[in-house]
RNA sequence: GAAGUAAGCUGGGCAAUCGCCGAUGCAGUGCCGAAAGGCCGCAUGGGAGGAAAGUCCGAGCUCCAUAGGGCAGGGUGCCGGAUAACGUCCGGCGGGAGCGAUCCUAGGGAUAGUGCCACAGAAAUGUAGACCGCCGAUGGCUCUCUUAAGGGUACAGGCAAGGUUGCAACGGUGCGGUAAGAGCGCACCAGCAGCUUGGAGACAAGCUGGCUAGGUAAACCCCACCUGGAGCAAGACCGCAUAGGAGUGCAAAUGUGGCUGCCCGUCACGCACUCGGGUAGGUUGCUUGAGCUGGCUGGCAACAGUCGGCCUAGAUAGAUGAUUGCUGCUCCACACGUGCGAGGCAUUUCUUUGAUUGUUUUGCACUUGACGAGAGUGCCGUUUGUAGCACCGGAGUACAGAACUCGGCUUACAGGCUUGCUUCUUGC
RNA sequence: CGGGAUGUGGCGCAGCCUGGUAGCGCGCUACCUUGGGGAGGUAGAGGUCCCGGGUUCAAAUCCCGGCAUUCCGA
């Protein structure tokens, strides 16, 4: 689990990240990434109402969370906004397949090595 | 034992490591900030549901409006009670379904008025109507020589019994009556009105009366009762990120800057103080409440009273997650290995018990023969430890996430458990 | 949190208010026409009226409760 500081919470970051930021996919799921000028990475989560109900989505989020807490000491010197979109066979992927999946974004986005 | 019916409970468990949210305590006289406040460390003990869901009702709370009352609109609708309130709950009454336990029921008013009742049918609400019909007593015509009497005809006319249609045909059945008929008369039944008795009431029972009044109000409507509007993004407080309003005083008045290098033209513009409004954001509202729980008392019950104990989530891009171990329950398998191990499965067969079905006005009689019990038959198998059971192995473990708080309703839900009652069968 | 709208043959829609027959266009099938196709003509098939209850003699239509899609406001 990552702290407060490190959510996106604001609506214009969100639509700033988008607008500008580059984007690399799987086919679980969507990253984009723009950078701050904070001396942290920021990440939000984007699950549509059609992945399922409430319980589906939030356990999503909780798992990306997750995830993004295993890659902790890769992130600590980045400083940069990241958005994770969900696709649908998202919803049944495991940890270690999402963990995975994030970790082969980072990578083509050069953020981690 | 089988089938059913009603009510209630449960919603996997025990641990380990790393994290998230908020609470309490301690500490650095730490860091950021104008302030309100925020951030960092350690310890302790907390952290989703029966529906948290849908948002269909009702309330608390907050703001706005409001003397009081009425209309419109909306809602509710047998009676009594419970409740803060309700369209909820409890107990009754009437109606319907079921052998029964039990279940369902928007169930006021159709003589206040209006509308509608397709098709079919003669006729669909008007004391209406005559298609097939019945009669033709009375009157007409006519036959028997004539009168009387009788017959014929179906012209006038009478009738609403039978048929037909339809969800529904103006009470039903029977007897009398009549030319044929008719509540025309009578008896019983249904329904209506009045009275009496019982009941708190819905209503029930009885008596009397006149013989009769279609359905639909989840059609308009009438009657009775309820109802101001919005919602925690309500509202309160802080508020010099930034943007920016009003007033007063001073300054400037051919000034400065832009279009534009110049002219003309045009647009914009200073400083100080005071005042309120208020965006982003933050704090609060925010969890002690019609609260939970155990007893006692009252009540058929919903529920109320009283005494004791308890404090039990508070997020805001939204806190419960990740990785594991052991284990519960259900289903499938049992090839290999280990243990226990003599029957297991199927059945259009028979016997018994006889629920029940059919024939019949009823009974006798005949017929059908559920569930259970016993026997038989078929397959597999009885020491080459096979069939089967257990370990082992595999799969599954629902519906679903607090968002101001309560009381209900509705809908979703794997598996399991408990209790009451009903019907049938068997044994004692 | 509050307020609406829609659901009908394969597709797009009408009918609902005012209850009794489910219809229109495109598409589909067969036949005619043509040397063949298109166009045209004739005939035909195809419907749990989103789902479950209720009111009524009778429900796509009226009432209640769900489901799905979609729009608007704060």
């Amino acid at each position: 689990m990552i702290s407060r500081i490190h959510r996106l919470r604001e609506n214009r970051d969100f639509r700033r990240v988008f607008q500008r930021g580059q984007s690399f996919a799987t086919s679980r799921l969507v990253l984009y990434s723009f950078p701050n000028r904070l001396s942290h990475y920021r990440v939000g989560f984007s699950v549509s109402k059609k992945m399922g109900n409430a319980v589906v989505r939030n356990r999503l989020k909780r798992v990306l969370r997750a995830c993004f807490y295993q890659l902790e000491k890769d992130l600590s010197s980045v400083s940069a906004d990241f958005v994770i979109i969900c696709r649908k066979p998202a919803v049944d992927a495991e940890f270690d397949v999402l963990l995975s999946d994030l970790r082969k974004m980072l990578n083509k986005a050069k953020i981690m090595l």
